[in-house]
Order: structure tokens, then C-alpha cells, then sequence
DNA sequence: GCTTGAGCTGGAGTGCACTCCAGCCCCTAT
DNA sequence: ATAGGGGCTGGAGTGCACTCCAGCTCAAGC
């Protein structure tokens, strides 16, 4: 695959690809005769995979911690398997902080909507 | 109370509210006869939520928004209940996110417990 | 055979949300 | 009365995660 057609299918920039293969996200891919990288499609599930991690709040820097054990093959198994666990942990904490929060807005919109009936604005008259 | 307290009691440090102030999000309290920023306990509560908007992923441009419409009274009650129906939105959007996400990381370190069981590490022998 | 367009590199620039600093003033305790 | 600590201002600096750019090469279509 062209860098073009992993930026459109993963929603990623070229810019961004390249920047992520820079700071060790992905592993460099081959080159075709004129230079240019020629991906292998699996980079798709690899792409989408530190999107959700990215969404999910894990910071860069653990990202790259990832996907160096990950290119390390089966010795680091056990050390993925952790910060997997750990980011489940954070995963978590931010459903509670989310949840709690959105009770808070349903009841904030409840309260204003009480405000609301209360405070009608003066509309302008034309008698 | 004195920034200091505010700033142990919120958890946010003095050159936090002092830039909150600055950018509209705190409105400046009065002082007193040295000229020393001294608060009304109510701002702890409006502190905090603005933490927990914060902690749930709204941008500042969007909490200063907020935040002068508050300063404005009744007048902005529809608007700022729109603003929180809106956050209650992508609040609900980012559970969705966060429940995939976390769903995931239960099978993956599960799928990685099982790779650990057939990939025992080749320990040192001493014999 | 020349233009067009995609891709390349190295490096500079951006936006967000703080965070730190120098140099000053005031109040309190010794 | 002086030393220390807290607070003040305006402005510069930081860290993160991209994003953009100049100037180049290369391949393919007209």
C-alpha cells in the first residue's frame, strides 16, 4: 500500500504517518525501486490499535514503550501484557470520572431548565 | 481565602489561578489592603467543575465561553444548558470509546496470557 | 520530452495549556 | 530594623503532539 491509502483508510495524515514511523510508532516500512514506502496492509489494525490507545488517553511516549517491546517479538510478551493491564486500570478511572460527570450535566440541564421557566425574558412589545 | 489556600484546597497551583484569571475562567477577585487576591469560598465549587469539564475533555475555549456566560446572569441560562447538553453529548460519545477500548484490553491481555503459557522463557542454567 | 503530481528529507512552526522567572512590594516574627 | 516568606506583575519558556514548508526526485500521461 501507498502512504496516501493507509493516511485515507486510517484517517491519519501523511505528515502524520511519517512523523509516527520518526518517533518509533511504526516500523519503518520496505521501499519500492523509487524510494518510496510500500506498506504492508497489517499496518491498518497496527494504526487503528494506538488510535484507540491514543483515544483512550495513553501518552505518546508509553505508545513508543509498545511498539518497541512489540518489535521485539515474544521475549516481551509478559511487559505488554502489563501496560495493557495498567492502561485498563486508567480505562477504568476516567468511565468513573465520566460517568459522574455526565449525572452532573443531566442534572445541571434539569436545574436550568427550571431557571429557565422562571427567568422569561422580557420580550420586546410592539403595542 | 488567600491563593494559597484556594490553590491547596483545589489542588491547582497558584500560577494555574492566576492564569485562569487572566484568560476569563475565574472571574478576579477583590483585594485586600496590600493588594493580595483574597476569594470567596465559592470559588472551590465553580474551581472544581471547571476541573471536572476539564477532566471530561472540554477545550478552555469552550469553558471560557462558559465562563462569561456565567458572569453574565440569568440572561445566558439557554445558552450555557445547550453548552452542558452538548458536553453531555461527547461525554457519551467518549463511554462508548473508553467501554470498546477497555473491552479490548480485557481480550488482549488474555490472548497474551495464553501466548506467555506456550512462549516459556529459556532460563539461565547453571548445571 | 515535458509537465504534473505524488512522495521524499530535514527542519522550522503551531496551538494548547500551562509553568517559570526576575524584580518588585508588603507583612510578620526575631 | 531587618530577614524571610508570601504575593504581585509582565513576559518568557516548556512539553506535547503534531503540522507545515522548501526544495528535491521520480514516474507516468499527454
Amino acid at each position: 500500500m501507498k502512504i496516501s491509502e493507509v493516511a485515507a483508510k486510517t484517517g491519519l495524515t501523511i505528515d502524520t504517518l511519517r512523523f509516527y514511523e520518526k518517533i518509533g510508532l511504526i516500523t519503518p516500512p520496505p521501499r519500492d525501486d523509487a524510494g518510496r514506502r510500500s506498506y504492508d496492509p497489517d499496518i491498518l489494525g497496527w494504526v487503528r490499535f494506538l488510535d484507540q490507545l491514543n483515544a483512550t488517553g495513553m501518552k505518546q511516549a508509553d505508545r513508543i514503550r509498545y511498539a518497541r517491546l512489540r518489535a521485539q517479538g515474544p521475549a516481551t510478551y509478559a511487559e505488554r501484557r502489563q501496560m495493557l493491564e495498567d492502561h485498563r486500570t486508567a480505562i477504568a478511572a476516567q468511565l468513573v470520572q465520566l460517568q459522574d460527570t455526565l449525572k452532573l450535566m443531566d442534572q445541571k440541564v434539569v436545574h436550568y431548565r427550571a431557571l429557565e421557566a422562571q427567568h422569561i425574558e422580557p420580550e420586546p412589545t410592539h403595542d
